[in-house]
Order: structure tokens, then C-alpha cells, then sequence
RNA sequence: GGGCGUGUGGCGCAGCUUGGAAGCGCGCUUCCUUGGCAUGGAAGAGGCCCCGAGUUCAAAUCUCGGCACGUCCA
């Protein structure tokens, strides 16, 4: 792994010498002979602030980016690489990562495992990444950003087959050339770190290209992959040499400009024109000035952005202690500035700084038509606006986030490179501002609830209430604290390391549930050969013959571990692997088909590892034929087609920003998931249902093709993975016309019409952003307006009405039922009021106390409005003991709180000592008792009873 | 993908921990105060406590399932 080990003519070539950082002990490559640490320790501060490195650069913003991103891919371009058009900020072709977090994440994991052959070899590319890790950092450390461009070049080779298109010398020189020739940066101020790389099972030699203090590029020499076997160990890992050997380059082209541009930070240098305007709204010049600093603004921000570079800010670094060493080296270096100066100056200007930024990350996510969610990478978007919704509110910032989003667009980016457009963009970020001030609005309420037993002079509020409400209403804990403050609790605060604890606590979760998840293969491995799909070839044959290669029973683990669908009405009890199929497994939503097999009844199909097993109620074994349920298959061809018919219409009606979520398609009813930023009303679905009728109608073709994944990508681009990352080099796809078009391995139908009608049924929520549609096409579809026919009918039987009086009908009688029982109950308050005026026929007065014994019509309810009648006068001590025979035969036991006749007696005790009659039992409080029973005609004896307990 | 939480008069919410008489604020109706209005006072109407099972003598409250919604983490 060492590079000491690894020639390299082209150090000795240029002058380059080995020496080991004084600071960190790493080695690195100069061509200066005194210099004795490696740029990036912690004694390396940036030297490029005020004074820049990279020549010929005076521009500022998106045509710095522009100018820079257009140098870097010419350079590379004039040295055969081809340029590629970068891929989405959305990974949709992994399943692993929701965000492009660099430029080799294009290719993984299909090109990096040597499955596909990439899009050009060598290439050059500049690809916007994001990246959420250190999002707390942004606008804070000066250098941080979340949304950036990652520049690279990449050469893929296989040494083994004696295809090396380059690899580290090479790469070297590209990189130095292009540093010192095309940028003018001085050859004596470049150091290459050696800091060997790792991750996501791959790893290799690695050099960091440091200029002025300031990590400008990462060079990567990918050759192992991690292997059981592997003789190579890093970090406790074990690897072993690839066969395909990968040059991953990463040039951070924000840290180019910045290094072109000298601002104090990297923020002045991209987003100059959005940070004077947010400056101007928030009226950052008054705050300056009302601070009366002794420093000039500028020099202290590039000295404070100096500092901080070296300082490392971390997520779960402590606010506070950071403050104070920031304040001390500023006077160290002779500005006299105090941490509470510091924080007046620093806290505004994060924001500022930040915001540009995070609606960098949020358009581009937007733009690649993410829709915002509470679950998946739709969150991400979510948080990222949330976090600018509060800034913007601590900042005092008049504009709304759609406003920040139009101004950003305009000056930041050229939307039209986008799927989504602006105007969605912004109407989805108006409903996302919405859904924020809804959220403070119901924080509000439950954190005076949550802190209700809390002092008013409390400092803290204790962990567990800040943590659940921050994870179950997303108030953090600075929200609740400046919430509590104005709610009546001044001086709450959330104490010192919080932030930190909380993190902690999310971690611990998080590694619990990774630990959780294992996938394992379903049937053992034995080596069968993969086998040949005939049901491809023609979709309308539904008999075969075949060899049987395996027959083996199926055990109690793989019955549960199958999970059959409750479409599945036979038990099977024997997996069977043939040589050729046309029994389609289950796959892409589509259940797998049944049918007959030699005899016996196939109850499912599945596929593992490119073999299909047969799920059958019986053995088979030799040369065998097998006939598919065509009526099942049919109808699963029938809900598959309608499910992309029905995407499709989707897609072109609410917008590019709808993909498909997932889907499944059984014999009864298929489904899909669409995202969409808002709930589907009946209006919408209807609209759709009609534009995928007549797309039905109109009765396209439905071209089956397959094609090499580079060649289906540039053909039909990310559009086509709606149903998931593919997993094979070759893509089969399914073309409806000009319709709809998508990555599909299941069955079809050859033309449109052939689905002959289909309905949406229905749709409900699955997540936040996802809208579930139920659909049903072809006989079923038919079968479901039977039902649904019968359901009005039985009903309006019942009721004497036609269907069409169904609706008024029904709500006509729900308001008399309800009319009526109001009656009932002011016709039994009535006869309470009667039988206990006067004194009541069972009441009996004796030492001050009225003893009301007597037994009721009626159910519990005109039980207790009467006892109320009884005990609520305190001028009348009153005992009641009341019983009814209602529903098994209930008894209450009250009396007159706060009177002698509550002290004299408990009716606990009373009701436990009569409830025996009744065959029951019962509790309740001192002054107020109720229980029940089984033997309803037992209330005389338990009311003689309580007569007798009482000495009435 | 994994958690956590919420659903109670028209609206906003409390009650759920520990099962035992459905509450509060705003709004609404009527009356009083006033020359009229703002306001103040009094009385009143308005609830399938989301739906369905279960436990229990008894469920808004506990358990399970469904529906609707919110939120955090990856």
C-alpha cells in the first residue's frame, strides 16, 4: 500500500522528495526541500486568503464555476477524455445511497464490479454531488458546503488483459500539469499527501493534493476490493487485488475558485451576489456597525475563516469552547474581539452564508424531480428546507423560501438542464414553507404542555422532554427554548452538550437497527444452471415440455421464510428446478405465475440467482410438461401494463417529479406508488383513469427491448429505472408507444389494448410524498363494478330506496338517529328529574344524611345523570345506592362529596359488600362507585342488602 | 428501510401515566348592560372521544388490527 514502495518516475522526473510531516507523521511529496509539514496539519493555515493562487480567474459566482469547470474538462478533453454529461444529485440507480456523493458513485456499483463497460474509457466529468454529513458545519466553518461539484478523471483498466489505459504516474502528471501549467500555481507550494483510501468494499493508494494550506483534489488508486480470502488488511478488513483497477480523481471545483477568488470564504467566492443580497435584507451593515469593533469586518471574517479551517468544526463540536479558542487566537494575532463580540458577528453570518448554499442542494434535488417527504430521501429535502426556514426566521429575513429559490435559480442555475421546472420548484416549496409554519404552530401547544409541571424559573427542561420533542414533533431544542421563553418560562435554556447527547442517542439507534437487517438466500445454492426463460419469447404460449433437475421438499423454515401471497390458495410442499420455463417467478411486482406441472398443481413461482423454482404440491421428476394458468397470467399481463399505462398518464398530467415508488400486481388487483407533493382528490385520479383509457384507446405497441445498460441509459436516461436500481449489464425495456417507457423484466401484453379497460379504485398514503393507487384492469375491472354494483344494491334493499336516494337517504336517517337519541336523553332527564324531586320514592332521611336506595329503568347513562340529580346539591347530604338490571344488572354507590355523608361512608366498600348478588364486582373512588354483574334479577336482593348494611 | 407520536363539540387543544359522571379556550344562539358600537355579564345549543376487534363488572383511557395525519434517524 505504501507509496515508498510504488515507482514512480515522474516524482524524480519533477523534482519531487519524500519527507515525513513534522506535525502528523504522514508522508508526503514536495518539490520545496525545507518544508517539513504536509499542508493539511493542524500548523498549515490557509494562505491563499486575500492573495490568491490560481491565476487569471477575476470573476466571481456562477461564471467563476462556469470558467473553471470549462478549463478543467477542455484540459482533460485535449488529453482524450471524454466528457461526460453529469448524472442526477438523485441516485436512482442505487439502492444503497440516496445521493450522488461523488463522481465515481456514477458508476457503482455496475461499472466498478466490471458488469458493465463504462460510458467512455478514459473520461473526464463534473458532477454535483451532495452531501449531508457535515451539514451542521456549513456556513459556519468558511469552507463546508453541502452541495458541490466534484471534477474527476477516470480510467478504468484491466491490467490482466493487458488493458491499462493509465494509472497513478499518469494520473500524477495530468494533475501537476494542469496545476502549475494551466492554473499558474507556484510547483513549490503543492504537496501529495499519502493517505491510503477506503470504502464501500473497495479500497487503495491514495494522494491528497494540497496548495496553500487548502485540500484542492483527492487521488484515487482503486484496486482492492474486500475479499474473505484477501491477503492485504486495512483497518481490520481484509482485500484482495481487483481485476478491474480504477483511477478515482476528485477536484473540488468550489475549493478551485476559492483558491481563484481569495474571499475570506468559500461562500464569497460561489454565491457572491445571493450573500450581499441576504446581507441587505437582514441589514448586516446596522449590526456591524452597532457592534463598534475595533477590527475591519473583512480581515477579521478571512482571519476568522483561517482559523476555523484548521480549527476542523465537527458536527459534535462543542459550540461554546470553540467560541472561546477562536476568540483567543484572534487575539493572539492582534484583533481584540470578545467571544460575545464574536458570536454578534459569526451567528447572522452563518446563516447568511448557509442559505445559499442549502438552496443550492434544494433546487438541484428539486430540479431532479425529488419530492419532499417524511421518509426516504425526500426527507433529506425536507430538512434542508427546514433548516433555511429557520434561519431565515432567526435572521428576520422578509422573503419566503419559494422567493429564495426564484433568486437562487436565477442567479445560480441554469434550470433547464433539470426535469422539474421552476415553477414547480417553487409551488413545492411554497407547500413545504406551509407545512413548516404548521408544524411551529402545533409546537407551540405541545411544548406548554409538555412543560406544564415545569417551574417558571427552570433553566433546563429535563432530556427525556427535549429529545421526545424533537423526534415526535421536530422541534429542536433551540426551537423549544426560544418557544418556552415567550410561553412563560423566561429563563429556559438548553444546556451545554445537548446537541451532542442527541447525536449520540440517534447513533446508538441507528447501529441497532443496521445490526437487525441480514438477507439470505431462500434455497440452497447447488449449482444449477440458470434457467432458460421461454416465457420472453412469446408472452401467449401457456404449454412446454422440460427435464426435471432437481425435486427437493420444502422445509419448515423456507414455508415461513416464503411469505405467500393470499393469492396463493394451494400448500405447496416441493421446489422444483427445470431446465426451461414458462412459468414467470416473481419479480418486479409481479407475482409469480400457477399452473400444472407433470401432474401436480404449481402454487408459485420464484427465481434466485438466475434459477426459478417451481412451488408445487407434489414431486416430478424426469422429462416432464407443464401448463401455465393462462387465465392468471392473463390477468397479471393485464394489471402489469395498466401499472406503466398508468405511471405514464401520471407522469405526463401532474408533472416529471411523479416516479414510481414501487408497485405490485396480483390476479385480484395491482397497485402503485407514485410520488406526489400533495394528496390525490377523486378530480385527479378521474383524470388519469381517463387519459389511461384512452391511451388504451388509441391501443399503441408494446416494444419489448433489450439493450446493453450504456446503451439504454443515453437512449432513455434515469426515466427508465422506475421500478428500481437494475441489477444486470443488460436492460430489457418495455416501450408503450410514446407513452411510457421503463426497466421492466415482467410480463406484457404485445399491444395496449389489449388490457381492454382499467379503473382506479382507489388511493391512499403510504408515506409523506407517496400516493398509493389501486388499480384493476381488464375481467377484473369488469368484476369490481359488479361489486360495487351489489353493495348499492343490498344497501338501498335494506333502507326500501333506490341507489340514487342511497346518499340522502342515509344521511337522513343518521341525523333523525341522532335527533333521537338526544330525545331519549331529555325524556329519561325528565323522568330523573321527577322521581327524585321532592325526595324520591326510595329516599329516606336519617342523622343528616338522605339515603337514596331504589332501583331504575334504564341504562347506565340515565343511571348516572340521575345520581348527578342526587349528590351534586351540598345543601342535601345524600347517600345513593342505585341499581338497574340493564345489561347484566349494574350498581352505582355515590355520595355528596365533601359532606358528612361522604364521611360517614365509602361506596367502594358498600358496592363491594352487595355486588355478590349480582354475581359480579366493581371499584371506583371513596365518594363514587360502580360495578356490574352477570344476574341481572340479583338488584333487589343487593339493594335490600345495602338497606341492611346502612340500618335503613 | 427503522423508530416515535397524534386523531376528543365548528376551530384550537387538555384529559390517557394510575380504566370509574366527557372538559377548557375561541366561535355559535338567546337574553341582560348601552343612544349605537367595542366591550362586559348571564343562560344555552353543539360529541358514533377516527373505525373494528379484544381484555374488563366498566374503555376516550389498556391490547391488537385498520384508516388518516405528523415527526425523527439512515
Amino acid at each position: 500500500m505504501a507509496f515508498g514502495e510504488i515507482h514512480i518516475p515522474y516524482w524524480e522526473e519533477a523534482g519531487f522528495i519524500r519527507q515525513t510531516c513534522r506535525v502528523t507523521g504522514q508522508f508526503f511529496w514536495t518539490r520545496d526541500p525545507i518544508r517539513d509539514t504536509c499542508g493539511d496539519s493542524v500548523e498549515d493555515s490557509y494562505t491563499f486568503i486575500g492573495k490568491p493562487i490560481i491565476d487569471g480567474y477575476p470573476m466571481r459566482g456562477k461564471a467563476l464555476k462556469d470558467a473553471m469547470r470549462e478549463m478543467f474538462l477542455n484540459f482533460f478533453e485535449q488529453r482524450n477524455h471524454k466528457r461526460i454529461t453529469p448524472y442526477p444529485v438523485i441516485a436512482r440507480w442505487r439502492d444503497d445511497i440516496h445521493l450522488t456523493i461523488a463522481s465515481i458513485a456514477d458508476f457503482q456499483p455496475h461499472v466498478t464490479s466490471g458488469m458493465v463497460p463504462p460510458p467512455a474509457n478514459p473520461l473526464g466529468i463534473s458532477q454535483p454531488c451532495i452531501r449531508l454529513t457535515d451539514v451542521a458545519a456549513v456556513g459556519r466553518s468558511g469552507r463546508h458546503l453541502s452541495t458541490f461539484e466534484m471534477m474527476a478523471h477516470h480510467a478504468f483498466n484491466r491490467p490482466k488483459d493487458g488493458d491499462v489505459v493509465y494509472w497513478i504516474d499518469q494520473c500524477v502528471r495530468y494533475c501537476d500539469e494542469m496545476l502549475c501549467e494551466h492554473l499558474g500555481i507556484s510547483p513549490s507550494e503543492i504537496t501529495y499527501l499519502e493517505n491510503p483510501w477506503s470504502g464501500g468494499g473497495n479500497a487503495g493508494p491514495a494522494l491528497e493534493v494540497i496548495v496553500g494550506g487548502l485540500e484542492l483534489a483527492t487521488l484515487v488508486f482503486m484496486n482492492l476490493e474486500e475479499h474473505e480470502d484477501g491477503d492485504v488488511v486495512i483497518k481490520g478488513l481484509k482485500y484482495r487485488e481487483m481485476d478491474l483497477q480504477i483511477i478515482d480523481t476528485g477536484y473540488g471545483l468550489e475549493r478551485f475558485c476559492w483558491a481563484a477568488a481569495g474571499t475570506p470564504t468559500i461562500y464569497e467566492a460561489i454565491y457572491p451576489e445571493s450573500i450581499d443580497w441576504l446581507k441587505a435584507l437582514a441589514g448586516f451593515d446596522e449590526i456591524v456597525s452597532g457592534l463598534g469593533l475595533s477590527a475591519e469586518t473583512d480581515i477579521l471574517l478571512g482571519e476568522l475563516s483561517r482559523l476555523a479551517g484548521i480549527l476542523n468544526i465537527d458536527v459534535g463540536t462543542d459550540v461554546d469552547s470553540l467560541y472561546s479558542i477562536l476568540s483567543q487566537r484572534l487575539v493572539e494575532s492582534g484583533l481584540n474581539v470578545s467571544v460575545e463580540e464574536l458570536k454578534l458577528l459569526t451567528e447572522p453570518l452563518s446563516g447568511i452564508y448557509a442559505i445559499p448554499d442549502h438552496m443550492h442542494a434544494i433546487c438541484n434535488m428539486l430540479g431532479d424531480g425529488l419530492v419532499p417527504s417524511n421518509a426516504k430521501a425526500g426527507y433529506l429535502v425536507r430538512m434542508l428546507s427546514r433548516r433555511v426556514c429557520r434561519m431565515k426566521a432567526d435572521l428576520g429575513l422578509d422573503v419566503s423560501l419559494a422567493e429564495l429559490a426564484a433568486h437562487h435559480i436565477d442567479t445560480h442555475l441554469d434550470y433547464s438542464g433539470f426535469v422539474q421546472s421552476r415553477e414547480g420548484t417553487l409551488a413545492i416549496l411554497t407547500l413545504e414553507e406551509q407545512r413548516y409554519h404548521e408544524m411551529l404552530r402545533k409546537g407551540q401547544a405541545a411544548v406548554r404542555t409538555a412543560l406544564r409541571d415545569l417551574p417558571q424559573d427552570a433553566k433546563e427542561a429535563p432530556d427525556e422532554t427535549l429529545f421526545r420533542l424533537a423526534e415526535e414533533r421536530g422541534l429542536n431544542p433551540d426551537m423549544v427554548a426560544s418557544i418556552a421563553n415567550s410561553a412563560g418560562w423566561p429563563q429556559l435554556g438548553v444546556r451545554v452538550g445537548f446537541a451532542a447527547d442527541m447525536a449520540a442517542r440517534n447513533a446508538e439507534r441507528t447501529k441497532a437497527a443496521a445490526s437487525a437487517r441480514v438477507h439470505s438466500d431462500l434455497f440452497e445454492n447447488e449449482d444449477y444452471p440458470s434457467t432458460v426463460l421461454n416465457y420472453y419469447r412469446d408472452t401467449n404460449r401457456t404449454t412446454f415440455d422440460a427435464s426435471v433437475l432437481a425435486c427437493k421438499e420444502l422445509t419448515e423454515a423456507q414455508l415461513e421464510a416464503l411469505n405467500l401471497s393470499s393469492e396463493v390458495s394451494i400448500a405447496p410442499t416441493h421446489s422444483i428446478v427445470l431446465d426451461c420455463t414458462l412459468f414467470y417467478p416473481e419479480g418486479g411486482g409481479q407475482l409469480g405465475d400457477q399452473g400444472t406441472l407433470g401432474g401436480v398443481n404449481v402454487a408459485d413461482t420464484r427465481i434466485e440467482n438466475g434459477v426459478i423454482y417451481h412451488l408445487t404440491d407434489g414431486p416430478v421428476s424426469g422429462p416432464t410438461s407443464g401448463v401455465v394458468d393462462w387465465e392468471r397470467r392473463r390477468q397479471l399481463m393485464d394489471h402489469h401494463t395498466a401499472v406503466h399505462i398508468v405511471g405514464g398518464s401520471a407522469r405526463s398530467l401532474l408533472g416529471p417529479h411523479v416516479w414510481q415508488a414501487g408497485s405490485n400486481k396480483g390476479e385480484r388487483y395491482a397497485r402503485i406508488d407514485l410520488t406526489h407533493y400533495q394528496r390525490l382528490s377523486r378530480e385527479d385520479l378521474d383524470k388519469i383513469e381517463d387519459h389511461a383509457n384512452d391511451i388504451i384507446t388509441a391501443n399503441p405497441t408494446v416494444d419489448k427491448l433489450v439493450l446493453d445498460r450504456a446503451d439504454a441509459d443515453s437512449r432513455f436516461g434515469f426515466e427508465l429505472y422506475q421500478g428500481g436500481p437494475p441489477k444486470h449489464s443488460e436492460i430489457r425495456v418495455i416501450r408503450i408507444g410514446e407513452h411510457d417507457v421503463q426497466a421492466c423484466g415482467g410480463t406484457h401484453h404485445d399491444k395496449a389494448g389489449e388490457v381492454g379497460e382499467l379503473r382506479i379504485i382507489r388511493s391512499s398514503q403510504v408515506q409523506d410524498g407517496v400516493e398509493r393507487l389501486q388499480i384493476v384492469a381488464g375481467e377484473t375491472a369488469r368484476e369490481h363494478a359488479r361489486a360495487q354494483e351489489r353493495l348499492l344494491t343490498e344497501s338501498s334493499e335494506v333502507l326500501g330506496v333506490s341507489p340514487e336516494d342511497l346518499p340522502e337517504t342515509v344521511s337522513r336517517f343518521f341525523d333523525e338517529w341522532k335527533a333521537q337519541q338526544k330525545k331519549i336523553e331529555s325524556l329519561e332527564a325528565e323522568i330523573v328529574r321527577l322521581r327524585t324531586s321532592g325526595g324520591g320514592d326510595g329516599a329516606v332521611e336519617k342523622e343528616g344524611i338522605r339515603y337514596a336506595v331504589m332501583e331504575v329503568d334504564g341504562d347506565i347513562k340515565a343511571m348516572m345523570s340521575m345520581l348527578g340529580q342526587l349528590t351534586r346539591d351540598p345543601n342535601k347530604p345524600t347517600l345513593a345506592v342505585l341499581g338497574t338490571r340493564d345489561d347484566g344488572g349494574k350498581l352505582i354507590v355515590a355520595s355528596t362529596e365533601g359532606t358528612i355523608a361522604a364521611d360517614k361512608h365509602d361506596a367502594t366498600q358498600i358496592l363491594r359488600a352487595i355486588a355478590g348478588h349480582i354475581e359480579g364486582g366493581g371499584g371506583g373512588s371513596p365518594t363514587m362507585a360502580q360495578g356490574g354483574g352477570s344476574n341481572p334479577d340479583g338488584i333487589p336482593a343487593a339493594l335490600g342488602a345495602a338497606r341492611d348494611l346502612l340500618g335503613l
